[in-house]
DNA sequence: GCCTGACATTAACTTATGTTATACTATGCA
DNA sequence: TGCATAGTATAACATAAGTTAATGTCAGGC
């Protein structure tokens, strides 16, 4: 990636991941990879099943994923949950918190979460004083919102196991920006009750889904892992786009 | 609304929707509210059911909706459409475009459209010279995200009543920050065929769905109206939330 | 004043998905 | 070692929603 211009700024394996996901993008100084690292100062833990942010509830902080998942999801009155995103290591959540906010989703720890706390204003400080981590962070925020979009795709037009391939499509193509998976083989810590409330599905039909794409080899499954045996033929199933996580080059 | 301090600056009935949306939201300068008329001097109208985005071009422009409404949508191979949102006047498209971007979706104008482009540039801008602004245009972004949420919970986990009726629900509400509605009257513009569309259903299916609600008296349907017959039914049928699109107060 | 086309309505039938229930398999832990 | 628990697997049955097709209604063009 432009060799011969300031590969001595290309973010270490030892970067955080909001940096290596920044940084596989836009070519960022050291400077602003300090400021970034430094942003991620103030870290705290959250254990797995663990709720960190809480619909309704105030939200004063930004927080960014160091390692781990989480799940943001709604609840409905009777019980019935949808999950309405994954926060893959990199990502940052409440990036648009003014000041005080109201929680419009819950979220919470997927594995043993660290997370960084960020006051929201030191967003603000951002775009002022560097403006290519400014632009990197808008792009975050264009992507998420089409990541969005992808899961009303999939809710709204998909059938169940196009639903499933085309999720892990995308949880594929967002773990490959942190690091180059050399093999099709995805990590995955949700169970099949996280996967049905994420597509929208009940638990048995998921379960259902996900043996018919065993049956035709499309997939291959264990312990919370899931092999994808042919991309293309995947992404043809499931009329999965790749653009959609691309989205912009500088 | 705080009366006293500087009722002067309310923005007039004229304003331009984007100016009564922010305003209805906090105080506005006259500078502030000159600014935002003036970025939205560059106009330009679509023709009723015409694309002015197309998903995986080139997208360089911001655009704000002057009048009328909008929808964003992603078609599949097979014509398949998923609409994902609506835009109102005062609403904004491509906000996070960054220099240059390839459009993650498709929009159409729905209603004879109205559009200010604004350059991209001049977004940025804003986060240096108005802060009151930049923190209305991050209220702006959380709001449209979290009505994206709200479209995947209609998807994913509610009945094609309640997908319906929430979906009323949000336009009417969306509408009343622009001009107080005093009947329960909600000018639609979109077909059942829109309507299908963006609810994932069929669109026997949602005229079978209007039936029933028309049925037990929830809602009364004209050409392009519907009226919200019992606003507290609705919201408890289909688990509304209005705290969704008010979201932060500064 | 009659076509035409876009949109709405309704019926009959099919299918994908939900529901309930039972069994199976790990894993932690007392 | 055995028990409890969380997760997975499968079958049998119920139902919401999709599909196809036919009919109705209204507005605009000629």
């Amino acid at each position: 990636m432009q060799k011969g211009i300031a590969t001595d700024f290309k973010p270490a394996e030892t970067s955080s991941p909001l940096v290596r996901k920044l940084g596989a993008l836009c070519l960022l100084s050291e400077e602003e990879i300090d400021f970034l690292e430094g942003l991620q100062n103030n870290t705290l833990k959250v254990d797995r099943g663990l709720d960190f942010i809480e619909e309704g509830g105030d939200l004063r902080t930004t927080f960014i994923v160091i390692e781990g998942w989480a799940a943001r999801y709604c609840l409905l009155s009777d019980g019935r949950r949808q999950i309405l995103s994954y926060a893959l290591p990199g990502d940052i959540l409440g990036l648009h918190v003014n000041f005080r906010a109201t929680a419009t989703y819950s979220a919470s720890a997927l594995t043993p979460l660290k997370l960084a706390a960020v006051d929201p204003r030191r967003i603000i400080e951002i775009s002022q004083k560097f403006p290519i981590i400014a632009s990197g962070l808008s792009w975050c925020t264009a992507r998420e919102y089409a990541i969005l979009g992808d899961q009303a795709i999939r809710l709204g037009r998909l059938s169940a196991r196009q639903r499933l391939a085309h999720l892990f499509l995308e949880l594929w193509h967002r773990l490959n920006l942190l690091k180059s998976n050399n093999d099709n083989w995805l990590e995955i810590p949700m169970t099949q009750r996280d996967l049905a409330d994420t597509l929208g599905m009940s638990l048995v039909h998921t379960n259902r889904s996900l043996k018919s794409l065993r049956d035709v080899d499309l997939i291959s499954v264990t312990k919370n892992q899931v092999r994808l045996n042919d991309i293309k033929a995947l992404i043809e199933l499931s009329e999965f786009n790749a653009e959609h996580l691309r989205e912009f080059r500088v």
